[in-house]
DNA sequence: GCAATGACTGGAG
DNA sequence: CCTCCAGCCATTG
């Protein structure tokens, strides 16, 4: 497909998955760099959504989790109360900086997305 | 071009 | 689920 964009391409692939991420749902960072077949560059994609916050539409990048469930990027919100704010507001709940039932919810784009 | 950094991950204890 | 160790790779200085 014609593509070949730009050299942030890699930066779009992150944001257009994120925004796939169903309401109430969460994922981490190692699904999504998978998707994008290079699971190895989970750090990436971490940074990547740090440009999250100037793209738009925006990214829910507070559905993006680490692998624990923690809410590790929160600091890097507008205010790291807006990560919680927003999970709380779509019934993710949300203790000690790590999401309640994070197993439960979590969401693979691999295999749900599809 | 090398060194340091980072919103990470998997394995082992 | 928590902690420690080592690997990975794009971006930045």
């Amino acid at each position: 497909m014609p593509v070949k964009t730009d050299k942030d391409n890699f930066f779009q692939k992150v944001f257009s998955v994120a925004r796939k991420i169903p309401r109430g749902r969460v994922t981490t960072y190692g699904a999504i760099a998978e998707y994008l077949g290079a699971k190895s560059s989970s750090r990436m994609v971490g940074w990547a959504m740090n440009a999250s916050g100037t793209q738009f539409p925006p990214v829910p990048a507070h559905r993006v989790l680490n692998r624990n469930g923690q809410l590790t990027g929160k600091h890097h919100f507008a205010y790291p109360e807006q990560m919680e704010e927003l999970l709380a507001a779509e019934g993710v709940e949300v203790f000690n900086n790590t999401v309640k039932d994070f197993k439960a919810l979590y969401w693979e784009p691999n295999t749900e997305l599809l």
